[in-house]
DNA sequence: TTCGCCATACTACCATACTAGTTGCATCGA
DNA sequence: TCGATGCAACTAGTATGGTAGTATGGCGAA
């Protein structure tokens, strides 16, 4: 008897979501969000019989949604044993990162060499606004929204959706670090005045500052991933080491 | 009764697969490999059940693999209505090259920044080797498999599986493309010339060099694209319009 | 002849049943 | 006491049945 998923089972999100929506999509955004929110557990097991009764489904879609989180790296099936919730692993987050990176420097050389309509340009800075207000009351979770959305505005001001597709992928591996570290990570403000750095750039039309800005923006996220592996091993793969780290800052 | 489903069932793809391979994974790569090389058709109709009586297997994994092909953005189902083999997208596949070039770009990068691994290097060099031997025979499968290989052999060569797994993802739009305009496309002997370019840029740790020498190759693939479009209107999915390829050049 | 309704034959989705393989524990033997 | 073996309790994979929703073709009315 699992009181965790009973939980989840229980929380706005399942419950909030349209009827029409198939089953195996809630489940998957359902058990996607916990996972990177660390309601369940780097290593948790998982069984479908177990997420199926504690949601009041059928195994069928449980085992869908399944499939589609072992396929964005997730969680990992191991057929007639079990299917367990990956550990944080190293690599994974500083390989999610580089593909990230870029991505999104190619999205913001785009933004300044063809320049973002009038209304793309209203609706950044709209949300850089918003974004300001929340570091005075320290409103993380509403921030963390914002931030998305900033990013996703960009990807869609030049029009490229998938672009935007395969950031959300890679994102899902990084998320799970920056939950972890969220009462050391950058201070929203700092991150605030990047966001801003790059709008202005765009505006510029400078593709040289706007990828420079885009790039320390992004770098700045994993400063304490060595920290963290020390405080949290058991969230943590394997024996990675730190040298891993610089590799990859270069 | 579909003939080319009971014909699929037939080929060496769908035999030659090992017995303890799931069921589900078996009929994904089958049914790719498939719509990609054209066999099933864009817009066609499948249906579960059809694919299932065609390879004497359950609804049950041929719903799975159905799944996964329409997140690889291969198929879209419409629930209660059926399942369909999408259309060539110009939008899809212009926003994939940007990906790809994005990613390749900064693996090349990152390949002459921090140089390869000598047994790296010998591989690349066999692999154009390999390349070069198809000119003559004008083997285009055996080419695409070693360009495949190249490419794969530098993303691994920094280290980065995850680039490469999106390089994956987003090839399958462009891959239809290339498999619709292989007698007119980029002559193989032009583009091994490129993959040396590149190979060579890596070598001398020349950063921008290795970075345009990649783009170049990348960009030269769509040449074609507004041609194709004109000889077979019904692989393509609207009335989009060249527009598009001026912007994605710049 | 044309338009609208309804029966029918599909579809994908979900539930349930069954199979096959793995693991761990208990029991039996040395 | 320790070890090996067999059985029981899991697991995920596959098969099959039932349901609800959608397209279509034919029939009747205007």
């Amino acid at each position: 008897m699992n009181t965790t998923l009973q939980a989840l089972h229980r929380e706005a999100l399942w419950q909030e979501m349209p009827e029409t929506e198939p089953v195996r999509q809630r489940l998957y955004r359902v058990l996607r969000q916990s996972i990177i929110q660390m309601q369940l557990t780097p290593g948790q097991a998982l069984s479908e019989k177990e997420v199926a009764d504690a949601f009041a489904v059928s195994r069928q879609p449980v085992r869908e949604a399944f499939i589609r989180l072992s396929e964005a790296g997730l969680i990992e099936v191991r057929p007639q044993r079990g299917s367990y919730v990956v550990k944080i692993s190293q690599r994974a987050v500083l390989e999610a990162r580089f593909v990230r990176e870029a991505v999104e420097i190619a999205v913001a050389r785009q933004a300044a060499v063809r320049g973002l309509a009038p209304e793309v340009l209203t609706e950044l800075h709209d949300l850089l606004e918003r974004q300001r207000q929340c570091v005075a009351p320290h409103d993380y979770a509403r921030f963390y929204q914002l931030d998305e959305a900033f990013h996703r505005a960009l990807s869609f001001g030049v029009q490229q959706s998938a672009a935007w597709k395969v950031i959300e992928d890679v994102r899902v591996q990084m998320d799970r670090v920056r939950y972890l570290s969220v009462p050391d990570s950058t201070p929203i403000a700092r991150l605030i005045e990047q966001h801003t750095e790059i709008v202005a750039a765009i505006e510029a039309r400078d593709e040289r500052c706007a990828e420079q800005a885009m790039r320390r923006h992004l770098r700045e996220i994993f400063i304490s991933l060595p920290d963290l592996v020390r405080r949290f091993p058991e969230m943590f793969d394997a024996q990675e080491t730190a040298a891993l780290i610089e590799e990859a800052n270069q």
